[in-house]
DNA sequence: GCATGCGATTAACCTCGATCATGACGATTC
DNA sequence: GAATCGTCATGATCGAGGTTAATCGCATGC
């Protein structure tokens, strides 16, 4: 099914059959998108909203000399601008990093969701939320890591996501961005990046080659970009969190 | 009233007066705190949220060194951890900057009304990713702005809040915020800040002391931190945005 | 065959902001 | 009144990362 892997192993929230197929059946068309297109830019008017079921978008903003700072990755299963519904405007434009597959989803639909299923609107709340607190490591990211740092913990944060996606081994995954990308995520040059990858990779973490990531040394890539997962929310099976407590980051 | 500016004069999503009454009577209690307290750490279970009814309150995320990159910053009116309800746990710590007054409400409150007030629900959710949407213009600043460009942005972001929060005139408000703590807002050190803040005022842009900012000309300060106030989504009367689109940022 | 263009790579140079240090001022506490 | 502490202020030094520019590899198209 398109829906998937939307909150898929989300800790406490993972879809009911039921809810899945309301969802399924709330999608009103798929297609296809060339990557490196517009979905849809800020300010305007949205009465749908974008499932990712496979490829790479991204939402960003411009600033005034034509330079991006990309405020999330989406991966499949994201259901990337679920936001659009109670915002109606968006902040930003959402785009294709990677040619993608797509499921619409109008508003009406989740208009009669929110009526009728109290339950799957918390979890779709959930999903927006997740991707806020996405946005808040992205400033912990930007705020307090070094360049390198930023990208290790960039490599990190994402090979988990994919993991949860069923897109990553753990050990590697194909990302499909350049490092002109990643230089618009960690708030770097391109010349820098380019930098940092040669020094992860002479320093054994990781290596990143033509939209590749291998990860050599995942605890080490894991400390050197301060990265704790426990923001994305994921049921780990293996070692469940104490009921009433987390570890602190 | 106690939720008197939550979600005022946002766009298309002001509360009906039976909504805000509702919302009132969902408050099972109310307290002060001193300033520099923690009300909730990152990982613990809440089963309660906490609106900011006057003072200053923050977000934070430490680093494995003590240092804090602040989140958010919250002003009266905010539902400062709404997300927790979704969430139930947080991923990051929530405390006062200043004394502060709070209103408490319930997640049980919050299960009666996402059931019964599928409206007053999606506003709720909108006040959430307004939360998200200045996430999105933090990264922006932490990104790609310099340190003038992001404490000129800061002062740009805060003042349209507190305006709309009917604490400033727009040309001068009371944060009570100190140089270090717009240095954890704005990923720089104290000593920086301070020289910042002198370049802001030799530039006749803003002065900043003893925590009060007077604004001396806007649209220069604006134009330095590329500040475009459209992600605060606030109705503004004397000029409404087009209904199919606002001019892009 | 050659041209074109994108992405990766590397070098030289320079700037912004961190770091370290010192001091002033006011509020508080004893 | 002295001591202490938080905040603000300012100078000197240094390094991480930006800027600019040149080159290379490789794919694609004609």
């Amino acid at each position: 099914m398109l829906t998937d892997r939307f909150l898929r192993d989300r800790r406490g929230v993972s879809l009911e059959a039921g809810e899945r197929a309301r969802l399924e059946a709330s999608i009103s068309s798929t297609m296809t998108v060339d990557a490196r297109k517009i979905i849809a830019r800020a300010g305007e008017r949205l009465d749908q909203s974008t499932l990712l079921v496979e490829g790479i978008m991204s939402r960003y903003l411009d600033d005034r000399n034509g330079l991006r700072q990309l405020v999330a990755i989406h991966l499949p299963g994201d259901f990337v601008d679920l936001h659009a519904y109670p915002l109606k405007h968006l902040d930003h434009d959402v785009g294709t990093m990677t040619p993608a597959t797509i499921a619409i989803v109008p508003h009406v639909e989740l208009d009669a969701i929110t009526e009728e299923m109290p339950e799957l609107t918390r979890k779709l709340w959930f999903a927006t939320l997740l991707d806020a607190a996405i946005h808040r490591a992205w400033l912990f990211r930007l705020g307090r890591l070094d360049a390198i740092g930023r990208v290790a913990h960039f490599f990190c944060e994402t090979n988990v996501r994919l993991q949860s996606a069923g897109l990553s081994d753990g050990r590697q995954f194909t990302l499909g961005l350049t490092q002109a990308d990643v230089a618009e995520i960690c708030g770097l040059t391109t010349v820098h990046v380019n930098r940092v990858v040669r020094h992860l990779r002479e320093e054994g973490l990781c290596t990143f080659r033509n939209g590749k990531v291998e990860i050599l040394d995942a605890a080490k890539l894991a400390r050197r970009g301060q990265f704790d997962p426990a923001y994305l929310y994921i049921d780990d099976p293996e070692s469940p969190p104490p009921p009433d407590q987390r570890p602190r980051r």
